[in-house]
DNA sequence: CAGCAATACTTGACATCTCAAGTATCTCGC
DNA sequence: GCGAGATACTTGAGATGTCAAGTATTGCTG
């Protein structure tokens, strides 16, 4: 099945070609899936925990945290961009904010296509509280692992991030 | 914005208790970003490409691939499982594919609560064609990182795995 | 300045997802 | 065996999510 034996790397030299490959194979297809299974189950807890604790979900929290960063506001559009999700669904998460009055959309005299979303007074306050609870999810979850180790961590994933936003279909030869 | 800058390199060993706690919650702020990000750009790549290539989906390939994998089927709750989502939501996705014939729903005569759900040959000849295609998106995408980083994520991820699923909310001393 | 492509959002159709409640079916203890 | 509780699945409501098409506004170009 595999139709593309090309040697991604330089290997050291003891396996033949047709071992490696397999080999690399697993191993990306094995790191995909862990990295999937471990978002997942952090997320799924955060997720739950939100719920529990605060009645609300993950990307509005999320949301809540991109305007808390930027008292002036930001954009529907630079709030799609930063939560990495379409405008549309933008769109939706911010009804829902604003209609329980957490947040503000103010239009832009400068370019009336635009909103600048804002959080008000309550969604501020309400976001510091949900704030110090989820940074302490966070950190009792990956607690798991030893400072080294998410240091570690970090950087690999960084190196990962760093190259996947430039990389764009090409095969390596 | 970004009002900390607080350098988060290496940091010997000088500083005060309250300082390495605060470094180390924003190290695993970091991490959980960061680790969100990656599974998003590859999943968002996945799924585009089984978007575009064969006009389905990542819930619906995944479906098919724990069944290509267990060809005695398996039941619901056993798909729930192996896919980490809900039982509810299991149904949604069988019902669709099973309309589409790529999967049956078969009645278990020992236990008549359960059923087995296995790939259809058409069903069967389908996916090994997307699973090809699927190999190479994710072998390609995570081959921007070198066998031995690989290799590093695959080791800290099984552990970072291994150590959530045991977690159950415990604070660390 | 007219016209038109680009930009910023919204909308609607669909596909996931979770959760809670509902329906069958099993199992076990008495 | 029978009835309570567990188990397997489905259903329906609500929140995300994508995509494509639609509306408003800008800004560029001739």
């Amino acid at each position: 099945m595999p139709r593309d034996k090309a040697a991604l790397k330089a290997f050291p030299a003891a396996l033949d070609a047709e071992t490696r490959v397999h080999d690399d194979h697993h191993v990306s297809l094995r790191l995909w899936l862990r990295l999937l299974s471990c978002t997942n189950q952090v997320e799924g807890r955060v997720r739950q925990n939100l719920q529990s604790s605060f009645n609300t979900t993950l990307p509005r929290f999320d949301l809540m945290a991109q305007l808390e960063r930027a008292p002036q506001g930001l954009k529907m559009s630079e709030l799609s961009q930063r939560m990495m999700v379409t405008g549309g669904n933008v769109t939706g998460i911010t009804d829902s904010l604003e209609k329980e009055g957490l947040v503000i959309r103010e239009v832009d005299s400068a370019d009336r296509r635009v909103y600048r979303v804002k959080l008000t007074a309550e969604g501020e306050r309400q976001f510091r509280r949900m704030a110090a609870e989820h940074e302490r999810w966070v950190v009792d979850l990956l607690g798991v692992l030893s400072p080294r180790q998410k240091k570690q961590l970090l950087d690999l994933l960084g190196e990962l991030k760093e190259r996947l936003t430039g990389f764009n279909g090409e095969r390596q030869p």
